[in-house]
RNA sequence: GCCGGAGUAGCUCAGUCGGUUAGAGCAGCGGAAUCAUAAUCCGCGUGUCGGGGGUUCGAGUCCCUCCUCCGGCACCA
């Protein structure tokens, strides 16, 4: 049984659940559930990120220690994968103490293997905010964006890793593994960024507490993004109580990120697993950003945002799960509008699935008391959905998720053409062609069961609601034939897309 | 400035290695049907494929150049 491990970015605590969280998660829930109906062995993490300055300052700002700060803000981003439907398989916080004693261990290795060493760190500093700032948020007059008091010119040790030192490594990696990072133009821009020089990089701090301490250097704790990366490594040694899932899973086949974190992917991520001699993930795919209706950036100003939970409400969440990868192609920017997800689910999701389901069942219903008769199914649809198995499969592998999606689609379509071709009302009306009757609801039994099959990824819910009407449960893809005659009898199913709600 | 991306029908976009009359969905107009959540199906497009130049038997697809827009430019998560 092959093994798939899968998974989304951590999210940093210090910001609230929004769209953008969503988006990434339900992209890799979609890979995941995939995955798990051809079989494979498949882990799927997410989790929070919760170290840092940013989380630090907040804390301070509302009188909390940082660990309070970031249990209550984890509880949120916990809270939202049952929302989403999500089904991920472990929750990892970078807080959790195996989290924290594995990524000591590693980075232990990464320092005796000799791609540290200590460094003077200069920069502009606040005292105000005890900390360094980095030259795009100074404030013009060389100010501190936060108290808006002149920065003093300051240096601090701090631990290094020897970045430069993997250029040829990464390019090598580059040069032959062309889809370590997909879509390709990420690829592109992760190699120019390697291309045009490494520097090397802090790894530590020393002014900060909370995070993981330097098990070599106790008066220092590792730079944020060394602890946050690890989490895709160190959560299969504990995920699973007395168990650990390293072998099982390790290297992972996939990190799905956003583009604002390509950089520490693609570059400081492979760099460091060599630093540490571990093997190193498949591939890293990077998604775009979700804008606005008018498509620029979403922000609360310019009052274009989409809020999720509204869509959830209004709709529901397989709503919400089917626009994103439908509506805006995965992997590039796209504009998004509660006025186009209204078009989806009334215009896709009501009108064509949720109709075929209705007249389908109605049929099945009217013309054979509900039980479907046992021919074969029309060859002209079965030529129709030759092929689509795989097809799908070798889409979702590209991460290709709206095409392999709008394949799925197709036969949706093509079910409803079907009905009109055939017009069962009429064969209902003469005896003589029962026969004919017969075969066209089996078809259209059968039809219905492979696509609801095939979308269960995108549509949990709604397809294994379905699925149940259908008697027939079985969400693997190997009976995701027209011959595979699973349906026996159908049972009355309210719309599955109720419009005005 | 440098790097990356985008510019294709009213709107949103797809076009893999260059190859038959450039596609889809939506919206619009016309029609058919009545099983169904009045849901479906069929028909209807004279698009300078951002401008210009080049390579080629042939370019939306490759090269050069220009214009417009978006994003990034490392110690911010």
């Amino acid at each position: 049984m092959p093994s798939f491990y899968v998974t989304t970015p951590i999210y940093y605590v210090n910001a609230a659940p929004h769209l953008g969280h969503a988006y990434t998660t339900i992209a890799t829930d979609v890979m995941a559930r995939h995955h798990r109906q051809r079989g494979d062995d498949v882990f799927f993490l997410t989790g929070t990120d919760e170290h840092g300055e940013p989380v630090a300052d907040a804390a301070k700002a509302q009188g909390l220690e940082p660990k309070e700060l970031a249990d209550r803000n984890a509880e949120r981003f916990q809270a939202l994968m049952p929302r989403l439907e999500v089904s991920n398989d472990f929750f990892i916080r970078t807080s959790d103490e195996p989290h924290k004693r594995r990524v000591q261990e590693v980075l232990e290795r990464v320092h005796a293997n000799g791609h540290t060493y200590k460094g003077m760190y200069e920069g502009w500093y606040c005292p105000r905010c005890a900390d360094f700032k980095v030259e795009n948020e100074i404030l013009e007059g060389n100010r501190c964006p936060i108290h808006e008091i002149e920065l003093v010119r300051e240096q601090e040790e701090n631990w290094f890793f020897r970045l430069s030192s993997f250029q040829g490594d990464l390019e090598r990696l580059y040069a032959e593994q062309p889809n370590f990072v997909m879509p390709r133009e990420r690829y592109n821009e992760a190699l120019a960024f390697i291309q045009s020089g490494l520097q090397d990089i802090p790894m530590s701090r020393a002014r900060l507490t909370w995070g993981v301490q330097v098990p070599w250097d106790p008066g220092h704790v590792f730079y944020v993004w060394f602890d946050a990366l690890l989490n895709y490594y160190t959560a299969l040694s504990y995920a699973r109580d007395g168990q650990d899932l390293t072998e099982r899973f390790w290297p992972a086949d996939f990190h799905i990120i956003g583009k604002d974190i390509l950089r520490f992917h693609t570059v400081f991520w492979p760099a460091m697993l060599m630093a540490a001699g571990l093997p190193l993930p498949e591939h890293v795919f990077v998604h775009g950003f979700l804008l606005g209706a008018d498509g620029r950036k979403m922000s609360k100003s310019l009052g274009n945002v989409l809020d999720p939970f509204q869509v959830i409400e209004r709709w529901g969440t397989d709503a919400l799960r089917f626009y994103l990868l439908r509506d805006v192609t995965f992997g590039g920017d796209g504009a998004t509008s509660i006025d186009a997800v209204r078009a989806r689910y009334e215009g896709e999701l009501a009108n064509e699935l949720g109709n075929l389901a209705s007249r389908t069942i109605a049929m099945i219903g009217r013309y054979r008391d509900g039980t479907v008769p046992s021919v074969d199914p029309d060859p002209a649809v079965v030529a129709d959905f030759e092929g689509l198995v795989p097809s799908v499969s070798a889409l979702v592998d590209r991460a290709d998720l709206t095409p392999a999606l709008e394949e799925v689609w197709r036969r949706v379509r093509r079910l409803n053409r079907y009905v009109e071709e055939q017009a069962p009302w009429q064969l209902a009306k003469d005896e003589a062609r029962a026969a004919e009757l017969d075969r066209v609801l089996r078809t259209l039994a059968e039809g219905l069961r492979v696509v609801t099959v095939l979308l269960w990824p995108w549509l949990p819910e709604s397809a294994e609601k379905l699925l149940a009407a259908l008697g027939a449960q079985d969400l693997s893809l190997e009976h995701a034939r027209l011959d595979a005659a699973r349906v026996g009898s159908v049972a009355k199913l309210e719309p599955l897309f109720p419009k005005h709600s």
